[in-house]
DNA sequence: GACACTACTTTGCATTGCAAGGTACATGGC
DNA sequence: GCCATGTACCTTGCAATGCAAAGTAGTGTC
């Protein structure tokens, strides 16, 4: 079940990801290890996605010991999706709850409200 | 993008609104509609798996005006289903969220704290 | 009967995770 | 030198689950 809920936010977390370091992908999987699990299977055809709507830009740095490695920086576009993105997100998340518990979901309302980092809707 | 958020989501969303009241299937539809959209395609099969994972039982309503209705019911195994769900989801949201932003997800899990309803980790 | 609405159903497709398999490079042990 | 291990990259087949589109059936209205 949770594989199905990780679809649609894995490209976000990555691009959250990058906007706070440069990374090569076996990083993020490690660094993502941290709070979600995303498997290489996954990562390496999902950093091509986010290269193809240019999102990402990538260069190869030597690695001292080992093969060298290709790290990807975001693009201001990347940034901006990655804004975007967060905000669906907050919405769905919204809309999910409200599903769940319509009573409980206006309290997480009023909890987006007093973030700082929120927007009113 | 919304479509992939979604996976993982529909099924537990279909089972807190029959928590709530028994409906057929296209009242679902137009009740999820107030939230968040499911489409009469995803439905249907959905309600069909459902129905083998033991989490809903059917029975038939005559209509007074059109087609008879096949209303579906949760049962102790699709509430208890549900329940598990939702912590799931929430776990899922605050991972999401420590990644977006692991200093404003904190902030989230203590909202979460104060939450009568919520769970402490 | 034709049309619109309600209610149900199926099917093909697109998307995106995962697991498994593989390659290449560097290092260390035998 | 050969093998094992770890790092780093990559591909492929599959499973799951949304959506759109197509269809059926019942009822009411014109």
């Amino acid at each position: 079940m949770k594989t199905q809920l990780k679809k649609g936010t894995l490209e976000m977390c990555v691009l959250a990801l990058l906007a706070r370091a440069d990374s090569y992908a076996y990083e993020l999987v490690s660094r993502l290890a941290d709070c979600m699990e995303i498997s290489e299977g996954t990562v390496y055809p999902l950093m091509r996605r986010l290269q193809a709507e240019g999102w990402v830009t990538t260069y190869l740095v030597e690695s001292a010991s080992g093969p060298s490695r290709k790290y990807y920086a975001l693009t201001a576009t990347g940034r901006q999706s990655l804004a975007e993105m967060q905000v669906e997100w907050r919405e769905f998340v919204a809309e999910v709850n409200s599903v769940l518990a319509p009573q409980a979901a206006s309290e997480a309302a009023q909890a987006k409200r007093n973030n700082p980092q929120g927007e009113v809707e």
